[in-house]
RNA sequence: GCCGCGAUGGCGGAAUUGGUAGACGCGCUGGACUUAAAAUCCAGUUCUAGCGAUAGAGUGAGGGUUCGAUUCCCUCUCGCGGCACCA
C-alpha cells in the first residue's frame, strides 16, 4: 500500500542526514543557481498556494542535480518589516519572539514538502550578522552621495504610523493596510534611485529570459520622457517660471502657465500676488486632500489664477496668465507647466472652466476635421517662423532655438522618484548614522557595525513621526565618530524592502564577517540562472534590487551588472470558490492537511499540472484526488524481467525527452501529461514494466515526485539516493515511430487516415490514398486540381 | 486614456515552423465487481441530426491571406494585469 505519511518522512530524513543538498564550489561542474523569492513569515503560516513556486524551483533544482550540474538552491527569511511588527503588537509578543516562531512554523511547512534547500545556507535579515551587511551597503551609498536627508512631504499611513516609498503605494492607498494616504512632511532619509533611472531602463534589454509582461511594467514605472524645459520669464521680476514639455511644437498654443500648489515659486512669487489671501487658502486646501483625492481622474479640476503677475511665452514674447491648480505635481518635472488647451485635454478641460482662452496652433496631416482639442502630431500653424513644418521636426528645431538663445534645453525625465528610505517604525534595521550638533549627520564607522537594535519596553508606533527607538535614551545617546562630541542615533528603521534588496547574493557566501560576499564565490555562483516570484514585486523588489545590485557593481563588491538572468513568474492559486483565499473568506487550504491526507509527492504534482505555471487558477480538491491516483498507478506497477512492447519503449524515450524539455521551460502541466500517457500505456500493457526501463521511468518522476520515487528505487534494489543517479538519455533510434498515420485530407478537409510505414513517398501515399473507399467516394465526378504531400503528415487533394 | 496579456467542451487545460482541434485530468453517463456503498476496473463523453455507417457546424465576433488557420494579418467585443492629471 502506497503509505505516503511514513514513506516521506523517511525520506526527508534520508537527505537531511546525508547532507544531499549540501553544495560548495566545484570548478569541474557547471553551476545552477535557482533561487525563489525568499518568504515574509506572517503569523497565519503558508496556505497551499505559497509553496507552488517552490515546488517549481525544487523540480527544476533535482532535474539539474541529476543532468550533473552544481546547483545552488537556498532558502530563507524575510522577517523584518510592518506585517511580522504588526502581528507582534496585536498578539502582544516582542517582534522578535513572534518572528521566529513564525519562521520555525515557515520552516516545518517547508521540510514537510520534501524541497532541496541548503539549510546550512539559511538567511534571515533580521540577524544582525545579515544585517551588518545592509547597514554596510547603506553607509556605503552615503559615502557616494547617494543617501540625502530630505524634510519633503512623503506618503504617510496614519495606520501604520510611517512613512512610505512611492512603490509602497497602491491607488493612492497603503498597499498593506489600506488606508489612504495623506501627504506629510517628515524629516526622511532618501536614495538615489533616480540617478540609476537611465541605466535601470536601458538594462532592461538585456534581460532576454524576462517575461516580457514584467519588463513592461518596469519601463512603465520608470517612466522615460523625452522633452524640453523652458523658462518663462515672470512679468516685473527676475524670477522665470521653468516648466517641462514634450510637446514644445504647440507652444504658440500656449494661454496660460500652471505652477504646482507646492511649488517654491509661488511663495516667492507673493510680494506681486495681489489676491494672496485666495490663493493661500486654495494651498490649503489641497495640501488636506488625500493623494486619492488629489489624483482621482474624474474629479473637476481646480485652480487659482495669480492676480497681477504674468508669464512672457519666449517664442512671441506674449504674456499669458499664471494659475497654481493641483492637476500638476510638484514632484514631476519642474513643478510647472506650460497650459496649451488647444492640443492637450487636461489643460483643456481647464481652461474651459475658467474660460481661458483656447488657440490652436496644430492642424491634423490629414484633412479630417479636427477635434476640439487635437492631441496628436501634426502641422504647425500660427507659430511664426515655424508655421508649415511638422511636429517631429518643429520640436527638434525649436529646441536648437531655445538652446541657442538661452532659453531653455532638452531634458529627460523620470516618473520614478527617489526612494524614502525611513520608517518610524521599531522593527527594522537601524540606520547608520549619527547627528552631531556640530558635525551634522555623520556616519558610524564600518567597525562599529552591525549596529544592533536594540530591546525596547514599547515597540508600538508613536505616531508623531518618531520611531519607538526614540524613547531609549541611552541608545540614543551617543558620542559623535567626527568630533567626539555628544550626539544623537537616527531612530528612523530600514523599510522592508532594505533587506531582500541583496539577500541573493548572501547565500553564496552566508557566514562571511569580512564581506557581504567573498568576491570569487560570487564569481562562480552569479548570476542567479532562475529566479521566481510573485509578479506583483515587479515594481518593488525587482526595481530595489536591480538597483542595489548596480550600487554594489559600481563600488566593486560584485562581479555582474545584473542580478537574476531568467525570471518567471508564478500564478497565484485561488479558493475552490474562485476568489483569492482568505480568511475572511473561509477558503483556504492548508498545505499540512494536504500532506496529511494526501500526501506531499501528491500535493507538487497536483499543483504543477493544475495550469500553466503563471496562470492563476482555482483549487479542486477533485483534481487533486486524480494525480493521487496517478501516483497509486506508478506505486502499483509490478517490475519484470519481459520486455516492453514496442509503444511502451517509444513512448518512453519519447517521454525521457519530454520531461526534461517541459522542466526546463516551466511546462510542468505537460511535463506531467505526459508521465500520465506512459502509465497508461504501461497498463495497457498489462502494467508490468520491465525492470530496466522501469529505473528509467523512477528516473524521470523523480524530480517532480522525490519521495516515491526515490521508494520505489530502493525497492528494486538500489542503495544510493535516486538524485545522485544521471536523468537518462533519450535514444532517438527508439524515439522515431515505425508507422505514421497520414491524414487524407480533400480541399482542405479531413476524410481519411491511412496508417502507413514512416517516411512513406509520395507517390506511395497517393496510390494508397486512391484506394480507400471513402477518398474514391469524394473524387467521384470530379476534378483533382493538385495535390499538397506534408512527408509523414497528409496529403491534401484539391479538387473542383 | 496608455501599455502588456488573454478568450478553445460542463470545468482546468493540450495542440513543433500553419497540417487529424479538444491530449491529460476533473466531472458526467453506462457497465463489471459488491447484500449495498466506497474503492477499483472497462466503455463512452465538443455540439446538432441519425439505431448506425455517416453528414453538417465548431477554437470570443466579423473580414482577409492560404490547398489548408486555434496558429499569420486587419477591424471589433469582452476579460485579466500594470500604469495613470507624468505635461
Amino acid at each position: 500500500m502506497y503509505d505516503h505519511l511514513s514513506l516521506e518522512k523517511k525520506w526527508q530524513k534520508m537527505w537531511q542526514d546525508n547532507h544531499l543538498y549540501r553544495v560548495g564550489e566545484d570548478a569541474n561542474k557547471p553551476k545552477y543557481y535557482v533561487l525563489d523569492m525568499f518568504p515574509y513569515p506572517s503569523g497565519l503560516g503558508l496556505h497551499v498556494g505559497h509553496p507552488k513556486g517552490y515546488i517549481a524551483t525544487d523540480i527544476l533544482a533535482r532535474l539539474k542535480i541529476m543532468q550533473g550540474f552544481n546547483v545552488l538552491h537556498p532558502m530563507g527569511f524575510d522577517a523584518f518589516g510592518l506585517p511580522a511588527e504588526n502581528y507582534a503588537i496585536q498578539n502582544k509578543m516582542h517582534p522578535k519572539i513572534a518572528t521566529d516562531l513564525n519562521v520555525a512554523n515557515y520552516k516545518r511547512q517547508l521540510e514537510i514538502l520534501g524541497f532541496t534547500y541548503d539549510w546550512e545556507r539559511e538567511i534571515n535579515t533580521t540577524d544582525p550578522k545579515y544585517y551588518k551587511w545592509t547597514q554596510w551597503a547603506f553607509l556605503k551609498m552615503f559615502e557616494a552621495g547617494l543617501v540625502f536627508e530630505s524634510y519633503e512631504p512623503i506618503n504617510w499611513c496614519s495606520s501604520c504610523k510611517t512613512g512610505l516609498a512611492n512603490e509602497d503605494l497602491e491607488d493612492g492607498k497603503c498597499e498593506r493596510c489600506g488606508t489612504l494616504i495623506e501627504q506629510k512632511p517628515m524629516r526622511q532619509w532618501v536614495i538615489k534611485i533616480t540617478d540609476y533611472a537611465e541605466r535601470l531602463l536601458a538594462d532592461i534589454d538585456k534581460l532576454s529570459d524576462w517575461e516580457e509582461s514584467i519588463k513592461e511594467m518596469q519601463r512603465n514605472w520608470i517612466g522615460k520622457s523625452e522633452g524640453t524645459e523652458i523658462n518663462f520669464s515672470v512679468s516685473g521680476s527676475d524670477l522665470n517660471i521653468k516648466v517641462f514639455t514634450t510637446r514644445v511644437d504647440t507652444i504658440f498654443g500656449c494661454t496660460y502657465v500652471v505652477l504646482a500648489p507646492e511649488n517654491d515659486l509661488v511663495e516667492q512669487l507673493k510680494p506681486q500676488i495681489k489676491n494672496w489671501s485666495e490663493v493661500e487658502k486654495y494651498i490649503k486646501a489641497v495640501k488636506n486632500k488625500t493623494t486619492l483625492e488629489r489624483t482621482d481622474l474624474n474629479k473637476d479640476k481646480s485652480g487659482c489664477k495669480l492676480e497681477g503677475v504674468q508669464a512672457t511665452n519666449p517664442f512671441n514674447g506674449l504674456a499669458v496668465d499664471i494659475f497654481v491648480a493641483d492637476y500638476v505635481l510638484n514632484s514631476y518635472g519642474t513643478g510647472a507647466v506650460m497650459a496649451v488647451p488647444a492640443h492637450d485635454e487636461r489643460d483643456f478641460e481647464f481652461a474651459q472652466k475658467y474660460n481661458i482662452i483656447i488657440k490652436k496652433s496644430i492642424n491634423p496631416i490629414s484633412p479630417e476635421e479636427a477635434p476640439a482639442c487635437y492631441t496628436d502630431d501634426g502641422t504647425l500653424i500660427d507659430s511664426g517662423e515655424f508655421t508649415g513644418l511638422d511636429s517631429a521636426s518643429a520640436r527638434s528645431k525649436m529646441m536648437d532655438w531655445l538652446e541657442k538663445n538661452n532659453f531653455g534645453n532638452r531634458k529627460i525625465n523620470y516618473k520614478l522618484q527617489d526612494w524614502v528610505f525611513s520608517r518610524q517604525r521599531y522593527w527594522g534595521e537601524p540606520i547608520p548614522i549619527v547627528h552631531c550638533e556640530k558635525c551634522g549627520a555623520v556616519a558610524l564607522p564600518y567597525d562599529q557595525l552591525p549596529l544592533t537594535l536594540p530591546n525596547v519596553e514599547s515597540y508600538e508606533p508613536s505616531g508623531t513621526g518618531e520611531s519607538p527607538l526614540a524613547t531609549i535614551s541611552d541608545w540614543v545617546n551617543t558620542t559623535c565618530p567626527k568630533c567626539g562630541g555628544p550626539a544623537k542615533r537616527e531612530t528612523n528603521t530600514m523599510p522592508q524592502w532594505a533587506g531582500s534588496s541583496w539577500y541573493y547574493l548572501r547565500y553564496i557566501d552566508p557566514n562571511n564577517d569580512q564581506a557581504l560576499v567573498d568576491k570569487e564565490k560570487e564569481k562562480y555562483w552569479s548570476p542567479i540562472d532562475f529566479y521566481v516570484g510573485g509578479a506583483e514585486h515587479a515594481t518593488r523588489h525587482l526595481i530595489y534590487a536591480r538597483f542595489w545590485h548596480k550600487f554594489l557593481f559600481d563600488i566593486g563588491a560584485v562581479n555582474y551588472e545584473e542580478p537574476f538572468l531568467k525570471l518567471k513568474s508564478v500564478g497565484l492559486i485561488m479558493g475552490e470558490d474562485g476568489r483569492k483565499m482568505s480568511k475572511r473568506w473561509g477558503n483556504v487550504i492548508n498545505p499540512d492537511e494536504v500532506v496529511e491526507k494526501y500526501g506531499a509527492d501528491a500535493l507538487r504534482l497536483y499543483e504543477m499540472f493544475m495550469s500553466p505555471f503563471s496562470d492563476s487558477s482555482a483549487w479542486n480538491t477533485n483534481g487533486l484526488i486524480g494525480v493521487r491516483k496517478f501516483l497509486e498507478r506508478v506505486y502499483n506497477l509490478a517490475v519484470s524481467q519481459d520486455p516492453d512492447s514496442k509503444v511502451v519503449v517509444n513512448l518512453l524515450h519519447k517521454t525521457i525527452k519530454k520531461v526534461a524539455d517541459d522542466i526546463l521551460d516551466f511546462k510542468f502541466n505537460t511535463a506531467v501529461s505526459a508521465l500520465m500517457i506512459l502509465v497508461n500505456a504501461i497498463y495497457d500493457q498489462g502494467g508490468k514494466m520491465n525492470k530496466n526501463n522501469y529505473a528509467l521511468f523512477l528516473q524521470i518522476i523523480a524530480p517532480l515526485a522525490p519521495h516515491l520515487s526515490e521508494e520505489l528505487w530502493s525497492n528494486v534494489g538500489q542503495k544510493d539516493s535516486i538524485f545522485r543517479s544521471s536523468y537518462p538519455a533519450f535514444d532517438p533510434s527508439l524515439m522515431k515511430d515505425e508507422m505514421v498515420t497520414i491524414v487524407v485530407s480533400i480541399n482542405g478537409k479531413m476524410r481519411a487516415n491511412l496508417n502507413l510505414p514512416a517516411g512513406v513517398s509520395e507517390e506511395e501515399v497517393v496510390k494508397v490514398a486512391m484506394e480507400n473507399e471513402v477518398v474514391q467516394k469524394w473524387l467521384e465526378g470530379k476534378e483533382i486540381v493538385k495535390k499538397i504531400f506534408v512527408p509523414d503528415k497528409l496529403i491534401n487533394i484539391v479538387i473542383k
